[in-house]
DNA sequence: AACTTGTGCTAGTTAAACTAGAACAATAGT
DNA sequence: ACTATTGTTCTAGTTTAACTAGCACAAGTT
């Protein structure tokens, strides 16, 4: 259960720590059903504020990617299967990408737009 | 030539800028060569300050989508065909996700990930 | 009953975004 | 040459998001 964060970075600590789980599952190194770890034992692992991965958690919770219980903690959902079945193709995109020298944020840019 | 900006968003008006001529590019409706509105013309059309215009400019510029010049202003580098010769395998990819009920932060994540 | 864990609140600090105004440098047009 | 255009680079002030901190509370687990 690797969840890194890098204090230096101008990304969000909270958009890191959901990058990280989005990660894990669409690497498919946690799948659906899987605890994570209490926003408070991680906050204390990552030297973070507790709010912080909270606010990562209730993110991944809006996106469907987990749910949260209390008492229980965050557990993913099925969601988590799709994005790891959504894997291949993206990594097929993001080649492409490179290959016509493509930057991240412009095709994140372009992601976004088609969404809308 | 169509930027338009809404300031009650979260997302920042640098980005939305940027956003909306990474759009121009990636759906044809401006091609290499072609010239931006300059940052204070854009400026007072959609009542923001010059400088949130020249900072979506240089973020565009650093993704190598266009060219910035004094006297001459930004125009739109080669870099410009490429994102439109991605438009269809981006469209692809977000049927899929749709599809999958994947949510737009969860696959722009992922996109992040893979190029990393 | 006791423990775990998310929820909700207040409050203070720091960093990014935005605005404003000015002077300057390089290019374009006349 | 001269003038207008346009990006570059400063300083500076305001607003907002992110982060931290601590506490009380609710709902679930053991």
């Amino acid at each position: 259960m690797l969840i890194r964060v890098d204090s230096s970075s101008s990304e969000p600590l909270f958009e890191q720590i959901a990058a990280s789980v989005r990660h894990l599952a669409s690497s498919g190194e946690a799948v659906a059903g899987e605890r994570l770890p209490a926003a408070r034992e991680l906050a204390e692992a990552l030297e973070v504020n507790v709010h912080t991965v909270l606010h990562a958690y209730q993110q991944l919770r809006d996106e469907g990617l987990i749910e949260l219980r209390r008492g229980r903690g965050a557990i993913l959902t099925g969601g988590a299967t799709s994005i790891a079945d959504l894997s291949a193709h993206v990594d097929v995109l993001v080649a492409e990408a490179r290959r016509l020298g493509v930057a991240p944020a412009t095709l994140t840019a372009m992601i976004t737009k088609a969404y809308s």
